[in-house]
DNA sequence: GGCCATCGTCGAAGCGTTTCGACAGTGCGA
DNA sequence: TCGCACTGTCGAAACGCTTCGACGATGGCC
């Protein structure tokens, strides 16, 4: 293994040169650095990382905390997760993958074995029993999701409130008054999955005027299949149809296609999250899920947190409104 | 930060017979492992794990190498990932995740920074660039899939050629004579990922004395339609389908509803990979991947080769059939 | 009863960095 | 011309751990 004493030498300088020249802490004549650089490229050198940690007390590694349960949208999920690796690296910084399985053990054992030097924490619930252990910790945290009590923690989401406002107009613009609304799974709501209610919550406001009609559903066929019949016996005049569930949308599709709803003549739809399959027969107007921003804003606030100059804050994004031509005019 | 030497100070014994406690490499008197370990507990010690990479040489740290393309099946990603970590950490060790996209360089960067002791590389493809680097490296490394040549690297997969044999199988003790197989999409073959390919012409041996019918089929909607159709009007008897295309199933059943053809009255379907869906109207004969098997056998290589005492071999899991209702005897 | 192994523990060296204080050399203003 | 503030570099001291050799204490064996 070639050390930075190995570099020194080299370029005939000292190691703490070196160093100097790789973190430019201190000036350093273009000369030398000319040669240090050489010697680097030269000898294929990279700094030991256990060594730069225990010296430096900082690791350039983000740790990634995945959810505690499994029942989320693996593709949404994987979306986060890419997304994390590559805005970290952006940053000079690696990720270590958490699953939330360890509990709270973990987490600290990560943290005082000094493996990272934040957290990023996916899939935050309203409630979520992580919360108070990533408080105590000595190393700061960002959470993607919102919970009822951030406890001071900061928390960037997309803002599902007006996400669903957005959706609502949408249809409404176009004329719809009778609009359904495909929630995520039961299961999500009673574990207090902050987004679904925040949703759930828009919407109905977004629809005081309207007739409305509300719908959780689990993502299997048959429970889209109910869901649907459900919505339609509740409101047969339902000509706006809003899907906040990524794992149904394919069923939902298929399954009004089986009922003889063409998309948008008989009904208008509007999805929130990715429209995965790119090439369906009706491109779908969606709010999609800004995975990119909410990532590179959570690795950002981690960056402020480390460099000591930052109040936490919660930011919540302004949803976009991606045009396709599911929704048509009340006819 | 708590320190090995407050630990030894507390336990009131020097710091490397704490060291020798945690480690077990030297025998400890009961008595005095019983005090180290109270003190450990009580002050909530955990190794500094720079210093310990520093001073041992080890990070215990896997470095999983996510996918070149992102045209992979989310969830099946998803589900190695999780795996790789829980599996991971069963041996003590955590999980550095890479993509591929920072190139030769971040496997490098990685290998000689010391920051993982090993590497797991994903979604392996026939002629991986990937694989010269990783030989070249001073850290052992294992493969997820089978490439071309192997180049003295330890390769984990599933026998597709047995899977697609037992697919046949399972159509073929039901009397069916002829089969289609919905394949991989285009782009996979193309890029010569070698499971694809495989699992091909496992297909074919197995179908010779039948009437088979093979297409490739990217996962959206219209490519399924159309490719259930040439498959059909290719054979019109056909009584039996293959489905080696996860992101595809869903389609592929919901389109065959919208033909008309019940599964399995009409027409018996085995699927390679998990069922998704649970819950479907019919659960499906499936021939899983074996996730779980193949990430233990990863990381068990990984370890056994971080031990010195591993000869590289290449491991072919037997495929399993997972028996559903969607295969019933030809009429 | 003396000798040799073995057991349990300790001290010290070393792992490869960063960072702090020191210090020559340079250039500038007074 | 002297003094001072920089600039660029160096040496040494940490950082927290593992591991090696050493060494007193025990116990078994002849």
């Amino acid at each position: 293994m070639v050390s930075i004493s190995d570099v020194a030498r080299d370029a005939g300088v000292s190691a703490s040169t070196v160093s100097y020249v790789l973190s430019g802490k201190r000036s350093i004549s273009a000369e030398t650095q000319r040669r240090v650089e050489a010697s680097i490229r030269r000898l294929g050198y990279h700094p030991h990382a256990g060594a730069r940690a225990l010296a430096s007390s900082r690791t350039n590694v983000l740790a990634l905390v995945m959810p505690l349960r499994t029942d989320v949208h693996m593709p949404a999920m994987m979306r986060f997760v890419t997304s994390v690796v590559t805005t970290a690296r952006g940053h000079d910084y690696d990720v270590l993958l958490l699953t939330s399985d360890e509990g709270p053990a973990g987490l600290r054992r990560v943290a005082n074995s000094a493996m990272a030097d934040a957290f990023l924490v996916m899939e935050v619930q309203s409630d979520d029993s992580r919360i108070p252990v990533l408080r105590e910790l000595s190393r700061p945290s960002v959470l993607i999701g919102v919970p009822d009590d951030p406890g001071g923690l900061p928390c960037v989401d997309l803002d599902f409130a007006a996400a669903a406002k957005r959706c609502v107009a949408e249809l409404a613009d176009a004329g719809h008054t009778d609009i359904g609304l495909i929630g995520s799974p039961p299961v999500v709501y009673e574990r207090g999955t902050s987004f679904a209610g925040r949703f759930l919550r828009g919407f109905q406001e977004a629809t005081s005027g309207l007739n409305a009609v509300t719908r959780s559903c689990a993502p299997d066929y048959e429970a889209v299949g109910t869901c649907l019949d459900e919505l339609f016996a509740a409101n047969p005049e339902l000509t706006g149809l809003v899907v906040h569930n990524e794992a149904a949308l394919g069923s939902v599709l298929a399954e009004l296609r089986n009922r003889g709803r063409r998309v948008p003549e008989d009904i208008s739809v509007v999805a929130v999250g990715q429209d995965t399959a790119a090439h369906r027969e009706v491109p779908l107007t969606t709010v999609p899920l800004p995975t990119e921003d909410m990532v590179r804003i959570a690795v950002e606030m981690a960056m402020r947190a480390l460099q000591g100059s930052s109040t936490p804050e919660t930011r919540l994004l302004t949803p976009q409104v991606n045009p396709g031509k599911s929704v048509a005019p009340r006819r």
